[in-house]
DNA sequence: CGGAGTCGGTTGCTTTATACAACTTTCTTG
DNA sequence: CAAGAAAGTTGTATAAAGCAACCGACTCCG
């Protein structure tokens, strides 16, 4: 995009998609809510440029969204890890998850968001269907399932 | 962005960002939302290129959130009203809206989103504050609010 | 009847972001 | 001491977004 912010408008949904509207940024938040942290990690299971990643990295972390840390010293090997500032955003990517599963994937669901320990699927409000309950960042996980892009054909995995 | 697609992924939420995930998508389906229907009107208000919403209104009537229907003959005049599947993004907007309220304007809330008749804030799970109901998109009216950039100064309305 | 205005686009050119691949630095392991 | 991993950085190319001007169909005004 070639201004990543939208100046005529003065709107909470246009400020947020000016911080996190960017084309694999929220794809990047998606993967850091699932554990991936590292800078390899990252472009491996994206496949983006490693420049757009880095641009994007850095931006997230001036916006107060990701924290950069490093894991070891010597060589210094940092991770990425969502704020709360960060954490906040779970709502956008469940909202963006459902209604990828309604209308996305023909059916096919690769991942599935559950209530921890119940084991619930939530709702399109974060409520556990099992037994009630709002459930927070925290206290869901997301199970990703065997779903394969349909075209592809499953094979055994091999050597 | 250059492909507006992500091959190595099959997720929901890529598949929903590529679909919407482009630049000014959300944003002219928020205006749709928010009764602004019309091209003229929708460049008007986004002050986005027209060769730009031109191209997003017909991949979004592709995709079948959008529909483009005629509100006058002689000349033909059209509108653009969401679809089922484009009622459904409502939660992607409400939570990028609360994030927005929370972290993105210091404390200005441009719009406000109200059960109607009821007249109570919705909550990051869309219910009612007042009267605890699950507020659906048809339930639910934004107001806005007078509030406008801070470095920008007031004026009275002249001319 | 002629000119201005409106709506909904389309076209051509410029600017900017994204993609891709190769390279770098620092340190670890065999 | 060579190979490899992690985390970037750099350079070049291509595609998308921005901008402004133009267009066709029709209406309204004088």
């Amino acid at each position: 995009m070639l201004n990543r912010d939208y100046p005529s408008q003065y709107c909470p949904v246009a400020s947020t998609l000016e911080v996190v509207g960017e084309r694999w940024t929220l794809l990047i938040i998606r993967d850091v809510f699932l554990g991936i942290r590292r800078f390899d990690d990252l472009q491996r299971d994206l496949g983006v440029a490693r420049n757009i990643l880095q641009a994007r990295l850095e931006r997230l972390v001036e916006e107060g969204i990701l924290v950069k840390r490093p894991y070891q010293e010597r060589p210094v090997r940092n991770e990425y890890r969502l704020t709360e500032k960060g954490a906040d955003l779970w709502p956008v990517l469940v909202a963006l998850l459902q209604w990828g599963d309604r209308y996305g994937l023909e059916g096919e669901r690769p991942m599935i968001l559950q209530h921890r320990g119940c084991g619930g699927e939530l709702d399109d409000r974060r409520r556990c269907v099992a037994c009630g309950a709002d459930v927070t960042v925290t206290e869901a996980i997301a199970v990703r399932t065997g779903a394969r892009r349909p075209q592809t054909v499953a094979e055994p995995v091999s050597a």
